[in-house]
DNA sequence: ATAATTAAGGACAAAAATATCCTTTATTTT
DNA sequence: AAAATAAAGGATATTTTTGTCCTTAATTAT
């Protein structure tokens, strides 16, 4: 469905929502490690994720870090894939015509376009703290330890 | 959704169904202009659909090219994704797991499955024929003619 | 100020996907 | 039988995606 780098931008932002804050950030090297990523192709991630949209932020120098903040973490995925892909599963035709539309429709796009539908609103109406919220649910973090 | 040579093949197959019949075949020539896809590339894809799993059929020599027999015409889309795509897009995880699966859900899973169900039916129940019987509708080929 | 740490960024490498070209094989027509 | 036609198949080239490495810049601690 994505590619890889964008694979990594959601395990990774994914990740930096669970388990950072402004006073505790996380550095590269963990967080490739804790979602199985090549560290430096996912360095590259993180900084497009930074610079482009302030998905993620990050400092500099001891200490510093990746982190998301508060306001980050409400943000819905689409943020995401609008950074990474640049047209993206949402606005490719199944057939590979130049745009999926009606005013050009292709055999499939009639049956289709409902299921795109559902695609975009998925992702429009999931935030980065539901998913880390739900990543804690299937495999709960260690923070919280177990009483 | 799907890469080029998927594309290629679903377009070329639509294509050949719509044109071809066992007594009237199709040249690799005509069929890649047709579809707009370069010649080489659509005749190793067309190579496979052959081979792998007869979807198209194929003759060789003065007169030859290729042709849909009734049968395959009745095949579902999924037919063509099946040789196509290795895993694809359908057994894929959003997030990049090795395997979407109940077992190990990401979490994008549970929201994802009804999705991917939709789009697995789709293919499963959509046949070659459906296809081109719509592109007709869509796009009328000159075969009829205008009155 | 100097050293240490950590992300940013550029250059390069490897792998995969896409695309082209040329030779071989099967089939038909002459 | 020979020539012509059209797909099959192998070898190679190009482009894109993925991945690595090394230097630079910012920030903090000494
Ligand atoms: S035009 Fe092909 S899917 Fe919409
Ligand atoms: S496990 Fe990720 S989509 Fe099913």
């Amino acid at each position: 469905m994505f590619s890889k780098a964008t694979e990594y931008a959601l395990r990774a932002t994914i990740y930096i929502a669970r388990k950072s804050s402004e006073e505790h950030k996380l550095g590269i090297e963990e967080i490739a490690k804790a979602i199985n990523s090549p560290k430096s192709f996912t360095a590259k991630i993180l900084q497009k994720l930074t610079a482009n949209n302030g998905i993620i932020s990050s400092v500099r120098g001891p200490g510093g870090g990746f982190y998301l903040s508060s306001k980050a973490q409400k943000r819905p995925v689409r943020d995401i894939l609008h950074v990474m892909e640049e047209d993206g599963v949402l606005g490719k035709c199944v057939l590979g015509l130049k745009k999926c539309s009606e005013a050009m429709p292709c055999p499939m796009h009639a049956e289709y376009k409902g299921i795109k539908q559902q695609l975009i609103q998925l992702f429009e109406h999931t935030t980065i703290q539901q998913l880390a919220h739900d990543a804690d649910r299937i495999i709960p973090s260690n923070k919280q330890g177990r009483h």
